[in-house]
DNA sequence: ACCTCCCCATTGTGATCACATTAATGGCGC
DNA sequence: GCGCCATTAATGTGATCACAATGGGGAGGT
């Protein structure tokens, strides 16, 4: 992480909250050439698809900074991405919070999952080799690990990591923005709802994907896509939205 | 629009150049209560969308900035912003430029366009009103006129208003935001080909559309949507993909 | 005990400066 | 004249300060 500005004021304010940040947060200090906002933004990005935010939270521009050991000036833009993404919300307030999930747009989440990303794994089909699978099964059984565990967060990174390992060889990145942009919009309320069921009832379709994969069956991967989607929604939905007094 | 630190300097400076800006560009002074930030981000968008800027254009922080009359501090949230939404791009150098078209970005938008609109006319049909219907016909008398002249931003602007003004009657914000995306990436490569070939060729599906909503046809609908996307995209498509010389 | 008003802390926003890095430019040698 | 290199200009990024607006909390009144 590349830092310039080093008066002697500066300087010393940064490390004693730098020692501070390493403490709390496991940001990664970031290849070199990549800027402080990019750093902030993979961390909080990170925090939100795997669990680290719960649906509501507040978020301020100075306490992440005092939190990440930076200055409030990459916070300001990566959180102003992130509001773009839909990953955070600007309310009329002009408050910044993880924003809470309603039953019309978890409607739209499982809608677009499941027009886009059954349709991202069969672009990617012909592109995946056999070392690929390789990595996807190894990912698949960390997942399953985390799930035994009951390892909400490890879960939730691993099954990010299986489901973009597939997308990504589609080599369509527009299509991957517009779904990483969704997943962003879930992650926290996923935790939620695993935070208050746990993993332990979990079950997955990714045998069947990977299968599908080994055979070189579109058909039969999108139908695998799809039922994970409609399984883990539905539990996760069940588990959150059919209790009107648990709104948030 | 709010002005904060009115210290002499300043004030002298943004007051020359706001003269400036008002000539140059005809950016809303905004409502009351909304950011300059946001105002400039509705600025650019609104070029980008109606064509304003042609793929492959350079944009420059301090360069909009004295464009626009403001500081720099605005523009760089507005910047972020639209980087995040896919419709400027930041490229390794850090230069921020409109993205210029490729064939495989072009094909994926297509796609996203033909699966996701079609959806959110068919979702906002039983909201629109009569006057609603009324309204978008009024749009569409514009988008006439302007490809009668040949106005390739009028013809844009009015033609992102037809589309719009049916979807947002969808309540669908998750699904919106996905498709203002998409067009604000094909925006200035729409610009491009109407600017190459004109708009005298033009034709679309307008009024089947507006028929198909007055007999609450939701099949027809869809069908008239879609059958939009595909004849003004292909249009667009074939008079710069196919030339291979003239890539950007 | 509860509601209301006022004060102060906190927050997002904009402006300005400093700096590292990249692009552009002009001059020099050949 | 033309290509190469050093110098200069321009650009994005981060830090810091100032300010307006919102929010929370406590005092005072009913």
């Amino acid at each position: 992480m590349s830092q310039r500005h080093t008066t002697d004021r500066t300087k010393r304010t940064l490390v004693r909250t730098r020692v501070k940040a390493e403490q709390l947060l496991p940001v990664e200090t970031g290849d070199i050439g990549v800027t402080t906002h990019e750093n902030v933004y993979r961390g909080l990005r990170d925090r939100i698809l795997f669990g680290g935010f719960l649906p509501g939270s507040a978020v301020t521009l100075r306490g992440l900074a005092e939190t990440m050991g930076v200055s409030p000036m990459p916070i300001r833009e990566a959180v102003r991405r992130l509001i773009a993404e839909r990953a955070l919300k600007l309310q009329d307030n002009r408050r910044v919070l993880v924003p809470p999930m309603t039953k019309e747009a978890f409607e739209q989440i499982v809608f677009t999952r499941k027009t886009l990303e059954p349709e991202l794994a069969a672009r990617a089909l012909d592109n995946i080799s056999d070392a690929d699978i390789r990595a996807i099964k190894t990912i698949d059984q960390t997942v399953d690990r985390a799930m035994g565990v009951g390892d909400v967060q490890a879960y939730m990174r691993g099954n990010y990591r299986f489901h973009f390992a597939i997308y990504q060889r589609a080599h369509a990145d527009i299509l991957i923005a517009l779904v990483e942009s969704i997943w962003l919009q879930f992650g926290p309320f996923m935790r939620m709802a695993y935070g208050r069921i746990g993993t332990s009832l979990l079950e997955d379709h990714h045998q069947a994907a990977i299968a599908a994969i080994e055979h070189r069956d579109r058909k039969a991967l999108k139908a695998a896509i799809t039922a994970d989607i409609v399984q883990g929604m539905n539990f996760i939905g069940e588990a959150v939205l059919k209790r009107p007094d648990l709104k948030t």
